[in-house]
DNA sequence: CGTCGATTTGAAATCTATCAACGATGGTGG
DNA sequence: CCACCATCGTTGATAGATTTCAAATCGACG
């Protein structure tokens, strides 16, 4: 049930038997959620710790005046609201994009499985880490890439987050996403989407269509968006405490 | 010495007399440094922890093309690196913006304060969702906000946090950063900038002259520029695990 | 078949960047 | 004390990117 999860980890840590063991033997609750539905709302205090296990979600702000803003892409094996217990609710709500199954796991049992299994908790914070550097990331996007560039980018980025939990062909990958929501996560009008990714398929660098996509010609894209992959952290742990 | 960072954590928590002792007791090195001197580079894995005692400083990415990006503000109390023995080095760089005076905590000896003090090891956490916090907001301001929306709302945040660490008067304070460093934290060229200033102040909302911004109106301010200071999290605990 | 959401296209309006230049200031060295 | 230089703030004009508005097309689906 928590591959997704537990995949990513290995990814970086030695993940030993005990730990798995630990993971898998939490009580959690499985619920398949519908496209487009808003399970957490800012303002929440979740009991539950969400987990993505399939499908693709996102948290995003309401703004005043109705625009929608999204945060940060939620993939298989991440946390919706891994840390909203330290601030006391959430400062964000989150949504599904596509049909999902999401875990809920006891915020109590969570934590005394972290407190007796270090290694795991030295990832959790690794994941949580991770979110705030994508986050920088984004924010530098949205300042100084061109609109063509900031789409760029991001394909190149959920390439690499997909395949880590094993979620990519070759150099293609399903995104359930519409054109608007690439709009509310670039801070680009919908037009303006739509047009950058005429461009980028003209020049054959990715195609987005019926919900997948492909890219073309890899090396040509991350050169043309600037995408660096360090920030992503996702080889092997060689340094550290 | 930690005074500013004591305040902070005081704001939020129930920092006890033998929490604040294990503060004070650990074996820190004070650094004067001067202003616009980058003394964290990306890459760096310090064993030290940088903590701004006094002074202004940043986190901030140099870009292939020369731009520099500022991340984020860093005033007394805050931590520059914090986490980065987790990711293994950072991926930013910090460099002061006025004259600084810089305290460097061992890491290994903070964290064996952390483990026996359980409120501030929370705390500490708190900080760096806070950081998180407030990149999130950064990220909806460039995207969602009018040039002089983002100007007037930075503004509004460095009151609230200064005046969280008792560096502000009323409804004023100084703010040792030239036009253009504003502008490289909003993504904003110099020259608009500018012309946003003299509109912010020619609407009587804020002036920013001499290193010291005085502002005239602090509601109509804030309802202006969408300030909602939900997000520093700055009102003291009333819910949480 | 009609409807709804998503994508596409065109034209005009708006915001912000860029370029270039100037004034003020403060510090430095002769 | 003055000349010089560098940095910062200011102003004007122009160019470019992106938004907004409006409308057409397309496909899925009841």
């Amino acid at each position: 049930m928590l591959a997704p999860l537990i995949k990513k980890l290995e990814r970086r840590f030695a993940i030993s038997k005990a730990d798995r063991a630990a993971l898998e033997s939490l009580e959690v609750i499985v619920a398949p959620i519908r496209a487009r539905n808003s399970f957490i709302l800012e303002g929440d205090a979740p009991d539950h710790t969400h987990l993505i296990h399939s499908g693709f979600a996102c948290r995003y702000k309401a703004l005043a005046d109705g625009t929608r803003l999204i945060l940060s892409f939620l993939i298989p094996g991440d946390f919706c609201d891994l840390n909203a217990h330290l601030l006391g609710s959430v400062d964000y709500s989150v949504r599904t994009l596509s049909d999902c199954t999401i875990i809920q796991i006891p915020r109590g049992e969570l934590n005394s499985t972290l407190l007796s299994h270090p290694i795991l908790d030295r990832g959790f914070r690794w994941m949580s880490l991770l979110d705030e550097s994508i986050l920088r990331e984004w924010l530098i996007s949205t300042k100084c890439r061109s609109a063509e560039k900031q789409v760029g980018h991001l394909f190149c980025e959920l390439l690499m987050r997909l395949q880590a939990v094993g979620l990519s062909q070759e150099e293609s990958y399903d995104l359930p996403l519409t054109q608007a929501d690439i709009g509310d996560a670039t801070g680009l009008s919908t037009v303006h989407v739509n047009r950058m990714l005429q461009r980028l398929r003209g020049e054959k660098l990715v195609e987005f269509r019926d919900k997948h996509v492909n890219i073309l010609n890899l090396k040509a894209l991350t050169a043309f968006s600037g995408f660096n992959p360090r920030y992503l952290h996702l080889s092997s742990e060689l340094t550290g405490t």
